[in-house]
DNA sequence: CGCCTGATGTTGACAATGTCAACACCTGTT
DNA sequence: AACAGGTGTTGACATTGTCAACATCAGGCG
């Protein structure tokens, strides 16, 4: 690893001195170390990007050595694998808020349609180092469970889908297959916009419509 | 770094031995080290992955010492940036390749494109580890040229959709952000697939068609 | 109350890595 | 033939993930 520029590490925690801290002993068990520890982890990549993440600057930040962690993730992975977790628990929200904000009726299946994929691509632009996180590792789909907060993401999606098949707006087709269609679409505007290859500033709203009507033209009854 | 379990690094080179070894001395430059590296660090990404990339291993895989690397690379990331590079040149080949197979009539845009598309998943799917380097780091667009390898790849993409437009195929429009619309769809499909989040099986033909269907119907004309 | 046990946190290694310096070797030019 | 610069090497260091062994605390049992 680089040899990090100069760079002072704060500690939260008084370090042990002479007269031992009191507070530093009465400390001992953080009390909620492995949440602290999952959002201390968000703040750090957040920061410095994903590559930074460290055990060690994980732990000086809530204060407590670098071994802690292993009391509560296997290893480095584990720790991210949480830190993904967490992040699919707040997508899951965010979509959910788009969806339910769109007219409801009957005939609102585009709307609420372009409000969900602008909602997510505009998760991945806000959280571009946990949307990383969540979408940069493999997931063994042999393991990963239907259920869970990342399924549920999914299943979010695919019931918008479903919805608009049951009025008609949609055409016939499995769901699954369509939702994913639709899903690589958005993934895929998320993750060249934040790597920069999407020209020099972010997508704006002339190229947002075209991706939306590819998709729309794609979805409706013809 | 996870202290790799234990693990022969092969080395080619003979080593120092007492007797000077004639051949080490006369191979003391390498010849075309910058090309070798490259060549030995896709092949071990593509072995073991692009976490296990290391400059240690790759020189040692070239008959090399560690440092060696630095007369060619200003470091690791610049090593990477090669070998994506490398990358861009086979797959705009690669690209090239399925739309020079496709028919190439005035009315064979659909079949140029389905090609092309399938051949850009294809090759994700070949290549993998080769696809992550390449689409996996940050490029600066102030600081990419508009030449390039990775630039041709596009181009190569966008010159199909001008064709398209021009013999009245495809819809009016930019043909940057048609063809900037397709990528996002294809790019997606190749990443989610390679992290195994389509399902625990490579994406079906189905599931290919659907995608198809929702590109072409977003593309052509109504 | 005191002791014990398991959970939780700490410190001491160790192997591995990227990279800066200083050095060694070779090849082409004058 | 001397030299200069490009190319490859070894030494050293800070940093990291992780295994072991140890320390500390909380809560239950006598």
């Amino acid at each position: 690893m680089p040899p990090r520029r100069p760079q002072v590490t704060p500690r939260r925690r008084i370090p042990a001195s002479p007269a031992r801290a009191s507070r530093a002993r009465r400390h001992y068990h953080h009390g909620n170390l492995r949440q602290a520890l999952i959002d201390a982890g968000l703040e750090l990549i957040q920061q410095k990007g994903v590559a930074a993440l460290t055990l060690r600057e994980i732990g000086a930040r809530v204060g407590v050595s670098r071994m802690a962690a292993y009391r509560h993730f296997a290893d480095r992975a584990a720790l991210l694998a949480a830190i993904s977790e967490a992040g699919f628990v707040r997508f899951g929200d965010w979509l959910e808020e788009a969806r339910q904000s769109a007219p409801k009726g009957r005939d609102g299946f585009s709307a609420r349609m372009r409000a969900m994929a602008a909602a997510y691509v505009r998760f991945a632009a806000a959280h571009p180092a946990h949307y990383q996180v969540m979408f940069g590792t493999a997931s063994d789909p042999h393991t990963t469970p239907d259920s869970g907060p990342a399924a549920r993401s999914f299943s979010i999606l695919e019931g918008t889908i479903r919805q608009g098949q049951e009025s008609g707006m949609v055409r016939a087709g499995s769901s699954t297959d369509l939702a994913r269609a639709v899903w690589c679409m958005v993934h895929g505007i998320s993750t060249l916009a934040s790597t920069g290859r999407l020209g020099p500033d972010p997508p704006d709203a002339r190229f947002a419509l075209v991706c939306a009507d590819v998709l729309e033209h794609g979805l409706l009854q013809p």
